[in-house]
RNA sequence: GAUUUCGUAGCUCAGUCGGCUAGAGCACUUGACUUUUAAUCAAGGGGUCCUGGGUUCGAAUCCCAGCGGAAUCACCA
């Protein structure tokens, strides 16, 4: 956007003040480091009233939030990336008798709120009570030219909570300008840092095992290893279409051909579906392969997997609210086979079914259905109606019906049947794994009934993928996958109801200039 | 994609049944104040009432269309 917006009165005022900071020899910008010794928080958790002599010397940076201005003395509160603290500064002290300026000019009313300073003093408490910094030197840092919106807080005297004035809570300003928002709704920075520490605790155990960390392409020529429709793009010198990704499966498991034992990615899936409180275009999973393991040994590994992690966020707690649920993230969680689920919650067994019996039970159930759907997609459709919204507490759901996992390997013992599990937790689906298929003669089955179904209308259906196929004829050895979407996991270890509120900018409609 | 609902100052919001020059608090400007804390006190400035049509003597308000947001539902993780 290269228009001037319309200059509001504050942020011409704002501008003055800019120049007027130049006149005076004072660069609103410098370019030279400001050192700090000390946070916010550590100064407000180790400060004690009789030992002041470790505080004598503390140096800070951070937006000027709050000004007071009691005459020749102001208070301030600084915020830096730790919390917000208290600023005395006296006129006397960072000024001399012939120049006030610096007070009177440059703080009182050429420095705004939410500007950058930088201040260096020693720590005391007020009469009120409040730890502080007594201010013997400050300089500008960085001038702010928008006014940030006023968010103000009081602790309420009778009841000691904390009570918010103007809160900044508009969604949709709060995620296009989630500086904005960050800057002045603390309390939302945390679900952020609890995000980073789930993935960086997942990466911890995954490589505690020994597996290796990979990349994959996300420029894809064949968008396979999922059911959803994807993004074409076109690359210019290969004049090729590409999809970027919807799944990273089908190059992991390359890699297991390849001879690695264990290979895991984290990353960006891409999309191009509806968008709603659950769904963004663009997400992450990790998905992780495993040579020489099959499903039952990865239940376990998932429990152990989500239980380290849910303690490492949680002070050593695998158990974490969600709503009014006090979910438990250590095992060992139910399983329950699909069949099995849908008679719980049903009282009909649809095991023996075929697809015009399923086709009843769907018209009898009010679920809709379409001429697309195959006896997998059926079973499945009854199954998220009927069932997925009641698996509350960790639970996997066990052996698919093997038209719904053209990537599983069949079952071991029960006809018609993949190995294959998803973990629910709180009515969603988390995790996905199978006993991967090896068999190339089966996948190229598979992926021919693939095929069939995208003739009959299901847009979604696998592609063929020759090179893959190529690949499990060299041989893979038994291997178990797993995908877990991060960041349903991270709504659920953080308490939040909505995709866009784990992500840092989650998609939005062009804003109109 | 469907339904419901919302859009007023930098921010949070009032604005009755259609009726004076569209309001409040905070923020901003000027002044007072050397331990305040939603600091206080005094004075002042600030508006494309989302956009475009329509009805009307008169529209922030009613009608239509559009843009944008939110909630619920449907599909996907």
């Amino acid at each position: 956007m290269h228009h001037l917006h319309h200059l509001s009165e504050q942020e011409i005022i704002r501008r003055e003040h800019l120049q007027e900071l130049r006149n005076l020899g004072i660069d609103p910008y410098p370019a030279a480091a400001f050192n700090v010794n000390a946070t916010a928080e550590a100064i407000k958790q180790e400060f004690v009233d009789e030992a002041p002599e470790a505080f004598q010397d503390v140096a800070l940076a951070g937006r000027l939030m709050v000004v007071r201005e009691k005459g020749k003395v102001t208070f301030g509160e600084l915020q830096d990336s730790s919390g917000r603290i208290q600023l005395y500064i006296s006129r006397s002290d960072i000024t001399t008798e012939d120049n006030t300026d610096l007070y009177d000019v440059v703080l009182k009313r050429l420095i705004d709120f939410g500007d950058y300073i930088g201040v260096r003093g020693f720590v005391f408490r007020t009469r009120m009570g409040e730890i502080t910094i007594h201010v013997k030197e400050l300089v500008l840092l960085s001038k702010s030219l928008r006014p940030l919106p006023v968010v103000k807080t009081r602790v309420n005297e009778a009841s000691g909570e904390t009570e918010t004035y103007d809160a900044f809570l508009d969604p949709e300003q709060r995620h296009r300008q989630r500086y904005v928002d960050l800057t002045v709704n603390p309390q939302f920075r945390a679900t952020f840092m609890t995000r980073s520490r789930i993935i960086s605790a997942m990466r911890r155990f995954f490589d505690g095992k020994g597996w290796m960390e990979v990349e994959t392409p996300i420029l894809q020529p064949i968008h396979g290893g999922a059911a959803a429709r994807p993004f074409k793009t076109h690359h210019n010198t290969l004049d090729m279409e590409l999809y970027m990704r919807i799944a990273n499966e089908l190059y992991l498991k390359r890699l297991i051909v390849a001879g690695f034992d264990g290979v895991y990615e984290i990353g960006k899936m891409f999309r191009n579906e509806g968008m709603d409180r659950t769904h963004n275009p663009e997400f992450t999973s990790m998905e992780i392969y495993v040579a020489y393991k099959d499903y039952d040994w990865m239940m376990n590994m998932v429990e152990e997997c989500l239980e380290y992690i849910a303690c490492e966020i949680n002070q050593g707690n695998p158990v974490i609210a969600f709503d009014q649920h006090e979910i438990n993230y250590a095992g060992p969680y139910r399983r329950l086979s699909m069949y099995d689920s849908i008679k719980e919650y049903t009282g009909i067994d649809v095991s023996e079914m075929d697809e015009a019996q399923l086709l009843e039970v769907c018209k009898k159930l009010h679920i809709e259905t379409d001429k697309s759907m195959g006896r997998g997609k059926l079973i499945d459709e009854i199954f998220g109606a009927k069932v997925e919204k009641n698996l509350i507490q960790p639970t996997y759901i066990i052996d698919y019906p093997v038209e719904m996992s053209p990537l599983a390997k069949k079952h071991r013992s029960k006809a018609g049947l993949v190995e294959r599990f998803e973990l629910f937790v709180n009515g969603k689906e988390v995790a996905n794994a199978y006993s991967e298929l090896n068999d190339p003669i089966d996948q190229r089955e598979r992926f021919e009934e693939q095929l069939l179904l995208a003739a009959r209308g299901d847009a979604e259906a696998m592609a063929m993928d020759e090179d893959f196929l190529r690949a499990l004829e060299y041989g893979m050895p038994p291997t178990s996958g797993l995908g877990i979407g991060i960041d349903r996991l991270t709504m659920y270890m953080t308490g939040q109801h909505t995709i866009q509120e784990v992500l840092f900018f989650p998609q939005m409609r062009a804003e109109k200039s």
